[in-house]
DNA sequence: CAGTTTCCGGAGTCCGGTTCACCTTATCGA
DNA sequence: TCGATAAGGTGAACCGGACTCCGGAAACTG
């Protein structure tokens, strides 16, 4: 690849990033403009403006999901459940001008987002497993099952969702100790 | 109101009806075709696409919140929310070509939505505080908010997502009667 | 430094919701 | 019955935003 493309590659996914955490309308155009480029270029790096939302997410899902074996090391596996769903929720907060295409990640099978909902499954089946094993948490659900439940919070643009969000992941937190059974 | 337009009207609402249910793409062009009408007419009736969605779907919920009152009168009170969330996620099956707006609905402070979801969530009020008084639910969980988090499932489109939503429903459920205090 | 390959710019296309200037017709008083 | 009139209907045009395309520029290669 050459040096020119990869400096603008960078750049177009600097400015999303950027033109997401601010809420902006982020029009690919604009995204474009930030990035000091023409969006000819922004579509020659991404196919459609979903794809490059889902690169800009997959790297900010990946800090998240590296976390979840910190927080089984330090904490006890329903602790550390209840912890990495509020800090799901923070995340989310970080990414109100995703919003829709985080529904996408989280509510459809859409083979762009594969690996990101997959990734995150992934780390939510880890802190489950944990939780079963020590008697913590209920079995019978999956990761993948967690995370749509937690779409509707991602989603969620109205004010004081945070709090919302918080109580949501309590209730959901509960249901998954609900009934579990000491020793696995 | 002229005859006419009381008949168009109707027309509108019941191909729009129509339109959602088959999950067609829904324009306002085809929704205008079906109902014999052209889209000016639509925008007469109806000030945006959305406002028309709406309209529909306050019809349904309308249907379905009158279920809540029956449902206490049959059922203990956390059984009767059991089957109000579960009757919540197969009428949103019925419901996949408005998906988007439905997110609106649950997951906004739009206005266009205010009476749908004051609704929806009066009646799971009722709902909450029936299981409250005999002691099978928790405190301190308002319908608003439980209405957010079956904002997710409402919004799911991928296949196998009833499976999903009634795991979901279960994890819900149980956590709104995990601690609850036997005497209200 | 010529040849070749890749990349960039930005005007133009497409698509779907929305508007508006003009036509039609239901309604009603005479 | 009929003319006046205002409510209602029409659909071509508009507009915003995602996406495409091709002429020209810039980076590697030998």
């Amino acid at each position: 690849m050459r040096a020119d493309a990869r400096r603008n590659r960078e750049a177009l996914l600097a400015a999303a990033r950027e033109a997401f955490l601010a809420d902006d309308d982020a029009h690919v155009e604009e995204i474009a403009r930030r990035a000091g480029v023409a969006v000819g270029t922004l579509y020659r790096h991404f196919d459609t403006r979903e794809a490059l939302v889902a690169e800009v997410y997959r790297q900010e899902v990946a800090d998240l999901c590296a976390t979840s074996g910190q927080l089984l090391a330090r904490h006890a596996p329903d602790e550390a459940l209840r912890i990495f769903l509020l800090l799901l929720v923070e995340h989310s907060a970080m990414s109100k001008g995703m919003g829709e295409a985080l529904e996408s990640i989280t509510a459809t099978d859409s083979p762009v987002f594969d690996d990101t909902r997959e990734e995150m499954a992934r780390a939510l089946d880890d802190l489950l497993a944990a939780g079963i094993a020590a008697g913590l948490l209920r079995g019978g659900v999956s990761g993948r099952v967690v995370l749509r439940a937690l779409g509707g919070i991602c989603g969620m643009r109205a004010k004081g969702w945070e709090d919302d969000a918080v109580r949501i992941c309590t209730i959901l937190y509960d249901g998954l100790r609900y009934g579990a059974t000491p020793g696995g």
